[in-house]
DNA sequence: ATTAGTTGCGAAAACGTTTTCGTGTTGAAA
DNA sequence: TTTCAACACGAAAACGTTTTCGCAACTAAT
């Protein structure tokens, strides 16, 4: 169990200095031919490698990026990650992950302990509670401090950032339009409520396209669900009280869930119910039926979101112009059993 | 855009050492009332939070720790990183997570990028194409290095180190022998190829759980999945050419199509084939029907993990004395309607 | 033989901390 | 008045790098 070897070693060992040594393993010209292959030499048979730390004090970027999510249990947020990694290794950054379980004290925490050097930036998806309090003194904080910060998917317009998001307004009027068009009049929504942005956003969508369509919207046909505990029977009323033709649900599990109360009640899906969710994750892959989606690439936003944190980061400091750019992620419309009839 | 401010910032303008300064912030007894008071209310002024690489560098660790793991869209590594992140959160550390895409060399990359000081320890477990390669090289220098590893799920034996893993031989058993108690006679075998570890104790499992009833295994009941893009003929194949009561499937995934090919097929499940799988996701739960199941608790292998290393890593230098444990998770069976008649 | 220019290397600063040790000042005891 | 503690603080080293600068020694040109 030898400990890692430093340049100062190699250095007293080879009886040269500290600087000689670094000089030769970055193939300085001061050095002549003769040191660096020794040193070189050396270093390789001590299977010498820079302490990172050291490194990172000195050029005082640690090459390393933070992405902060609610909850990694959500396939969307998972793929989130994958995206992310993608392109930090590629551009040699590292990934730090944290949860805030949705959780604004967890939230600020997190930041609070990593702005302090181990980060060069955030990438993030704001939590329940923050979006519910609305406070975000914690990210003004360190965009103040000159730490680039990307949001994405829930997103605020309070921050001044880059962002990536889809447009979730589009997309859900899109996806009640389809409905529409395939002759539905009765369309329920599943949704949340209003303090979590995408939730209020593709609720939106939905009133939009059922007024595009001269379809009065009806408050009954709406579920706006808090706790996402236990709400089968507010969809098993919902259902029972209302003729129903077809569900537009703003996630995966509000859809399948309905797809499974449905079905106990015996109604047929898609024959006598049709639904269609939002997030293209393996719960819509792999339901009976397969539910039809509206499909958002986390991997695609991930990749964003580290491209555009990346690009701030490598930007000198005399060329920095505050600038921020919101990018939008196409979304589409995967068509699968749940509303082919 | 102010930077952040440092010890010295704060000792030159307070026009004090910066001694005084860092001794005053941790309250040393050494510095006067006055002089603390007056330091300590600068610091707060200007929001000063020491830099933690700087305290990495001195402390010679990073209170970070890596999870490396091949896939994070995986809903049991994600469980398992949760599992992770929560203990760690709890006693201070960060943590960096790698994916390794199930590729070797993303692997040894990884882990020599963050040997380096970057990190404290390692959870892993291996990608497919390492256990396939049997090569632990890396792992065994890490460790040389003195930095304490934690495998856990897909592990090996040839290298010493701590693990967490369930009893993948024992589980499958149960599993097996619930269908058998069950009645079934012909039970067929989803599984993967023998180089993945779990797959083949999962297999054995089977075998063994065959064999103590006095069942003659078939051949042709066993599918070793190697390619999980495109084997839905080959589980048609499979329940075309055999009568069969009953299906054991080692994940997830390969247990929902069962039940999707079997479906299509014009089976019904459970009333004509039974089916168990493995790995307790938000796929079993909501699959229709939903998914008998071996439940691996993720959560409590990656707290358990993360224990273990974290113990490692604050053990006294002179107390530490090399012995490896190996802690076995729980597994439960959880009964849900593809097994209910 | 003097000057100028090259070559090869080392000293030291810097990144931001913590901590050990030393030192000057004060007040009290001898 | 001298001596000694106690007190309050500062200098400096250390963690492991990189890089700038300076300085010898040598070569070549005048």
């Amino acid at each position: 169990m030898r400990r890692k070897v430093t340049l100062k070693q190699i250095a007293k060992e080879l009886d040269v200095s500290i600087s000689t040594v670094s000089k030769s393993l970055r193939n300085s010209l001061e050095i002549s031919e003769d040191t660096r292959q020794k040193v070189q030499a050396f270093a390789k048979l001590y299977n010498y490698k820079p302490n990172n730390i050291a490194l990172s004090l000195k050029n005082r970027k640690s090459k390393t990026i933070c992405i902060i999510i609610p909850e990694i249990i959500h396939h969307f947020f998972a793929t989130v990650i994958s995206g992310v990694e993608h392109v930090a290794n590629e551009k040699g950054y590292n990934v730090i992950i944290c949860l805030t379980e949705e959780s604004f004290d967890k939230e600020v925490l997190n930041m609070e302990m990593l702005a302090n050097g181990s980060i060069d930036g955030f990438i993030m998806s704001l939590s329940k509670e923050t979006q519910q309090k609305m406070d975000f003194h914690h990210i003004t904080e360190v965009i103040n401090q000159g730490m680039p910060v990307v949001m994405f998917d829930r997103v605020t317009n309070d921050i001044l950032c880059d962002k990536v998001i889809i447009d979730d307004n589009l997309a859900a009027f899109n996806a009640t339009q389809f409905l529409i068009d395939k002759g539905f009049k009765k369309i329920a929504l599943l949704t949340t409520v209003d303090y979590v942005s995408v939730g209020k956003l593709r609720t939106e969508g939905y009133l939009k396209a059922l007024k595009t369509n001269d379809i009065k919207s009806d408050e009954n046909l709406i579920l706006k669900i808090e706790d996402t505990d236990n709400f089968e029977h507010q969809i098993v009323k919902l259902l029972e009280n209302n003729d129903i033709d077809a569900i537009f649900a703003v996630n995966e599990i509000f859809a399948v869930t309905a797809i499974k109360v449905a079905s106990k009640m015996g109604k047929k899906i898609p024959e006598e119910v049709s639904i269609i969710g939002f997030t293209d994750g393996i719960i819509s892959k792999y339901s009976s039926p397969s539910i039809s989606t509206v499909s958002q690439n986390g991997i695609k936003m991930g990749e964003k979101a580290a491209r555009m944190l990346i690009e701030k980061l490598e930007i000198e400091e005399e060329d920095y112009e505050e600038q921020y750019k919101t990018e939008v992620i196409e979304t589409a419309l995967v068509e699968r059993e749940s509303t082919i009839l």
